[in-house]
DNA sequence: TCAGCGCCATGCATCTTCGCATATCACGAC
DNA sequence: GTCGTGATATGCGAAGATGCATGGCGCTGA
């Protein structure tokens, strides 16, 4: 019974949002600010995703996105979409984990982020063959990025990080404390033992969210701001390796890297230790194929900590 | 760079939630029971409803239904989905919300859930005929059913109802106090006025989430159980009309049923009036079609009751 | 100033998906 | 016992959605 008093003028307003879908398409839109970048976050095509949202600007009867020549921004009308858009994307992730979290068995696939570094020279070589080979059904996902992943938005299951996360739906540990040492190629020994610290060829490491332990010790003796940074410790090391300067890095290194030597002198310092955190929701703690991998981390770092 | 270790074997348990209007799909099957009342509520096919979820089973890598013969049952994996199924239906229905929180100008259309008393005798006439005059861009639906509707589910923006609605995201108030009669046809007022009162054949109205006010009395005389219950007040003034007995309900009827009359007696009580109630969400209340109406609503029916 | 690039919109061929119809089955009523 | 009702699963044709390609546009950098 339904007494229509418009039957030309003014679209409805009144829409009901029928295809849930288009909440994470409006979403990706707005947190990418751009199409094509929605399309590659949500792995489809950009026409795809210019078509579904203008289709439910049609249905809102608000544009959602003012189409700028380079940028595209939310409207006021979206913007104020996009929070309740975030709680429903939360709300599909915590089903999501609500599916998992009555898996049984260690199989199927975990998501491990972690750096180059760590995954290059400890997790693959040191903790992989042991654990895939005592569960066969297990596949394990390696993300390097020096990005920080964000694991309330299931870019990943486990995180291995230099920084310890905050709290609320994450929980993790500390599973290593690695010792910290100047580096400098051998070859470059004695050329780099003779300068006055603040002299020294810096070969700094830069993280958008981290900060390495030494960072605050070169500030301090108003080391100048390095001729070399990276966001890359293998590209660092590279560097170190090429004879272009010296940089802090793990005394791990050096097992694998026999042409680097540690610098030392009275006035250099011994930064603290370089910590590495595991993470992982909370919701996955318990899931056995995510606590295998989980416990199998934090037992082999620490035993390679110890050594 | 991913590792699958099980390439045959073992369906990857960790699936991605691609598609979030699967969501609604389960939440309907689940909440009817019925892979065809899903489709009705959904305003699909139960082809649809049916491959959709066997799809969602397959990707999830459970079955989250289990089929009997006549009856459809969440599997125990199924079942600890719907809450959280649940909770995204609140965030999309709260992204509804806030969509239309920024309208501006009175149209639209509103619904409004009533009773077919309400909506024939006091709405229709004397509240839409200015609201929809006053609002040329206004559309009203009114949903006539005896079931509850659930405002919270967005089944409606306004409700008319005899009983205060729960608190919480629902604000409303009262709005009217009808004088209750016993009614009874012309025709039959001197035959039912020689009998006692626990002797009249009552004619009793039922309602799945309404006790009537004059219930507890007839309880407390001993009144048998009534000849005739109806579900629609409708239904029962035309019993009444037609002499098969008496009832209770508004004096108002009075007015536009003139071969009423009132059944008066000292052994007859003078119940309680009958209270009507406005409920819409807090969120809608402030939206200016809803409140254009809400308020129309209130002004209308309190000079009604006044009169 | 101009070429190059990346972005969004749109036409077109294709493929997935939908809705209708049918088959099958189980339960309940007569 | 038999029939009728209502449920789910599946075949088939059609409509809708998708992906690729093109065109237009504005910014960036040489």
């Amino acid at each position: 019974m339904a007494l229509k008093s418009t039957p030309t003028s003014s679209p409805a307003p009144t829409a009901t949002l029928d295809d849930w879908a288009d909440v994470r398409f409006f979403l990706a839109a707005a947190r990418e600010a751009s199409f094509s970048g929605a399309a590659r976050a949500l792995g489809t095509d950009q026409s795809t995703v210019s078509r579904r949202i203008a289709a439910l600007e049609a249905a809102l009867g608000h544009r959602l996105f003012e189409r700028g020549a380079r940028t595209l921004a939310c409207t006021a009308f979206g913007a104020q979409l996009v929070e309740p858009a975030r709680a429903v994307e939360r709300a599909v992730l915590a089903l999501a984990d609500a599916a998992h979290a009555s898996e049984q068995g260690v199989r199927g696939r975990v998501r491990i982020a972690l750096t180059e570094g760590l995954a290059q020279h400890v997790v693959v070589p040191f903790v992989l063959p042991a654990l895939l080979q005592r569960f066969p059904e297990l596949a394990i996902e390696l993300l390097t990025s020096d990005q920080a992943v964000d694991l309330g938005r299931h870019e990943a299951d486990l995180a291995l990080r230099f920084f310890r996360t905050p709290k609320g739906p994450l929980v993790g540990q500390r599973v290593a404390r690695l010792p910290v040492a100047l580096l400098v190629a051998r070859t470059q020994l004695r050329r780099f033992a003779a300068l006055p610290p603040r002299e020294l060829p810096w070969i700094r490491y830069v993280h958008p969210a981290f900060e390495p332990p030494e960072a605050r010790w070169l500030e301090a003796i108003g080391a100048p701001r390095a001729r070399l940074e990276c966001t890359s410790v293998e590209t660092q090391l590279a560097a170190v390796r090429a004879g272009l300067g010296v940089a802090f890095a793990s005394r791990a290194f050096l097992r694998v890297m026999p042409e680097l030597a540690v610098l030392e002198g009275e006035a250099l310092p011994t930064p603290p230790p370089l910590e590495i955190f595991l993470a992982t929701r909370a919701t996955l703690r318990k899931v056995p194929r995510v606590a295998a991998v989980y416990e199998a981390l934090v037992a082999r770092l620490r035993a390679l900590a110890a050594e």
